[in-house]
DNA sequence: TTGTCACGCC
DNA sequence: GGCGTGACAA
């Protein structure tokens, strides 16, 4: 059988409303070192990989590998039945017709049971290899979300250039253009950081805002080996963005003409990781 | 003459937000008892019972009886003009040909008057035998609520099925099933009550999840007659759910074949109890 | 009738 | 800022 157990629903829950935008199912790979999805979104253009690892739950018993398609509308219809306190189980038996989900009160006074029929879906598993990227950015998921609600507005798709100058996330449209920048310059400066005049150019730069371990969560780090200059479909971005509930920090991988990495860790049990395509230029001109 | 003063015009605020989804018009009957309402919703499905007694309002007075037939939909428009602190009246002639609703905010410095004209409505004042009833459950509200919202997600309608296990509701639907459970045994072994062993099967199970006063609120009570099994229509049942603000525990009085009584106290001064009559076999089977 | 959007309230 | 509600459109 299957069976794991998370105290937090409420994790569960975040983590449905980071996917329900992009994918209508899934598959759940189930083994005994935890969960995986990986899906392409309903047009296939962006691709959601979710690590759920078996040590991050509460309760973890997996007797033998299993692939169940599931319905994430469903998924995260049931998910919403659970109150933010409650305790939640998936439960299924091996050759699963059906996963079980199991609510409890904190006061173990009510609890609730949802079956979900599984659904027979395609295996697609997709090899993902490891790159090293030319820049990882890593920011507050609040300041990410806040650029890519804010530059959506003046056209379909922002500009990710990270160079010796800072990252700077750029749109422009038919009525006007938008640009946010963490500039590097100013970020030393603030913090009063006398190597910048050192700071060697297009290789390895790496600056974090502030070595405060209080204020990591708000800092804005970025690590560069090569500068990099890509552009993503909005669209895209702000499906992403959702899954900002489930970390203080998101961290953006980029190199050239390799998707967009955007991460965002789960609490201490895994992380999701949305890939995007950037723009050609051609598309760019369109 | 006809008039009644509440100085919590948010009583009958609450009591008209819990009618109009049922009911577009009504008959109110005055006498020196209080005010009643029987009516029939408008598919003529479910019945609404209202009872606001005479000694619960702050001034009342009734010469004659009166039958007045008002608009619910303008009744609810004019209350929501009431501020929240304000003092309601209500004020009629005999052979009134309207009713006025006076508002006073607190300090006397405003002084609101709505005029409604009555409707000619047909008498059916419907009798309602006051019955005993298998299974009359307690729980609040809010749990009530958060059950008929969450199952009306999974099918048109839930079952109510108390047994000595304990009271569950459960729905089910193309793509799965749901379950919400308040288990008796779950209770006592939580509270450590020792009568579980000697809890007699199938006939007058009482269980109070707690006797602290403090949390009476959030107690849930099951007294048990018979073991019952019904169904009812999720459309109702979550306009029933709509006088919650009124009270924190509501009532379900059920027995086989006849209507559920849905029971919500109003202050001191009253209850609005809804009446649905179960599905049948057949139509469950459509 | 249901889903979505915008507004106002908490 | 989030939620619940009312209005609108499909």
């Amino acid at each position: 059988m299957f069976e794991a157990r998370l105290v937090q629903s409420a994790i569960l829950k975040k983590v449905l409303d980071a996917v329900k935008d992009l994918l209508t199912e899934a598959t759940f790979e189930c083994s005994d070192s935890g969960i995986q999805v990986q899906a392409m979104d309903n047009a296939h253009v962006s691709l959601v990989s979710l690590n759920l690892r078996s040590d991050g739950f509460d309760k973890y018993r997996c007797d033998r590998n299993l692939s169940m398609g599931m319905s994430i509308s469903c998924m995260s219809k049931i998910l919403r039945c659970a109150g933010a306190e409650d305790t939640v189980t998936l439960r299924a038996w091996d050759n699963p017709e059906s996963i079980v989900f199991i609510f409890e009160s904190p006061n173990k006074e009510k609890l609730a049971e949802y079956e979900m029929k599984l659904i027979n879906m395609d295996q697609e598993h997709l090899g993902i290899p490891e790159t090293s990227y030319s820049c990882v950015v890593k920011m507050p998921t609040t300041e990410f979300t806040r650029i890519c609600r804010d530059l959506s507005q003046f056209g379909e798709s922002i500009t990710f250039a990270c160079s010796k100058e800072g990252i700077k996330f750029s749109a422009s449209g038919d009525y006007g253009s938008a640009c946010n920048l963490f500039s590097l310059l100013t970020l030393l400066k603030c913090k009063g950081n006398s190597t910048f005049s050192s700071m060697p150019r297009f290789s390895n730069i790496k600056l974090a805002q502030t070595a405060d371990a209080d204020n990591e969560e708000e800092a804005v780090t970025v690590n560069m080996q090569e500068p990099v200059k890509l552009t993503f479909s909005c669209r895209y971005l702000n499906c992403f963005v959702k899954a900002g509930p489930l970390c203080n920090q998101v961290q953006l991988s980029m190199s050239d003409d390799v998707p967009l990495v955007c991460e965002y860790k789960i609490g201490d049990i895994g992380h999701i990781r949305y890939y995007l395509a950037p723009k050609i230029d051609d598309e760019e001109e369109n």
